[in-house]
DNA sequence: CCCATCCGAACGATCGTTCGGACGGTAGCG
DNA sequence: CGCTACCGTCCGAACGATCGTTCGGATGGG
């Protein structure tokens, strides 16, 4: 039993979404970052480190990023991106009926922070550390999920089939424990991810008051 | 309309709990350190920060504290016990129904965020950066804490009250949402504490299965 | 020969922490 | 009552280490 210190997310798996090409020494720096940030915070990695952890010398990394907080930026920025397009996605490709797209939109709400535990780690505990105008595009992305979120809630309320006391804080219980997943989930979680966010998704149907699939 | 960079919560008021005295210079060398701590971090933000904070020079802290770490790991064990105190208070207050008592646990485990949203975010936020010897007490707590949710949870199962689908799944998703609120209540929220926190436990009990007083 | 990549060294600033002494109220004692 | 010794509190200055960043040059493939 060794006595660690306790580690703001149980994954070891450090990925980045597909989208940013992790080839050459870019990528391996933004890899090494994106290691250090979720170990130690932003402010508690220093450019030494995520140089050392790369295998290179500091001042190369201002061959590839201008500032330490531009590296964090294309980091968040990317998180919130793959984020953002997934649920779009999972909305489109779900039918008309406000329990489906529910069901969909936080499946893959879950699997993504299951898929991508340091990134959505990093992506939510140091968006904070941006300054406003390299956060901004971050933000956008998360109030536009939000919206997307929310209007689906509504609208099964006014069609009678949602009964959430409230919208907003229904939004907000879905939005929380699906974030959390990223910072309990591995691999080696004996649950697998995809049952973890359909287990997920019937909560979502619950906390609306309606059970989704009694048996149908 | 300001372009202030956002915030790690909404919440300004710096409250300590009311076990801790905040009388004399370190009382408020503790909330300084706490309001920099919530809005900086703890690695970002330095021990002349706080102490020009408090309106001293930073050798005084020295007088009240042995180091820096020492600081956050009061401030984390206070905020661990306050919520930990108040959730087993919560639970021997209610009866042997353990709806009674998952509803009595899940609300005061959300009246303690709102009612310290800067305490609590700190707390968990900033608990991966204590030392594993500093930071073994709030984690005591918190798995204690953990235990005493989800022996409620099992034992209303077992009863053939409750029907979560994963009784470990139910617990990690209300812990979830609780923890959330720190994150973004205030004291200017529409709704008060008291309603969030009632909504809250219905949703709690909506997660494992049960609709607690449709109208009994 | 050029351009991209990387490195060694160094810049000033800031980090957590230490040390010796100044200040002020209080207890002890003649 | 007056003087003195003391102790807790605070400060100014400084310690070595580390921070993010810059610059000029070495290197190597097209």
């Amino acid at each position: 039993m060794t006595d660690e210190p306790q580690r703001r997310l149980a994954s070891r798996s450090i990925d980045l979404p597909p989208t940013v090409s992790p080839d050459g020494t870019r990528g391996i720096v933004l890899n090494c970052a994106l290691s250090l940030f979720a170990e130690h915070g932003y402010a508690g990695a220093s450019i030494r480190d995520i140089a050392a952890a790369a295998g290179v010398q500091p001042a190369t990394l201002y061959g590839h990023f201008p500032s330490k907080e531009q590296i964090l930026a294309e980091i968040v920025e990317a998180a919130h991106a793959e984020h953002h397009r997934r649920l779009a996605a999972a909305v489109l490709e779900s039918g008309a009926d406000p329990i489906d797209q529910l069901t969909a939109v936080v499946r893959e709400h879950v699997l993504v922070h299951a898929g991508y535990p340091m990134l959505t780690v990093v992506a939510n505990a140091e968006l904070h550390a941006l300054s406003p105008t390299l956060g901004r595009t971050a933000r956008d992305y998360r109030s536009r999920s939000e919206q997307l979120i929310g209007d689906i809630i509504e609208r099964g309320t006014e069609l009678g089939i949602f009964e959430p006391i409230d919208t907003w804080l229904a939004l907000a219980a879905i939005g929380a424990m699906g974030i959390r997943v990223a910072n309990w989930y591995t691999v080696d979680f004996p649950t697998p991810a995809t049952q973890v966010a359909d287990t997920y998704a019937e909560y979502a149907c619950r906390i609306v008051g309606v059970r989704s699939r009694p048996d149908e």
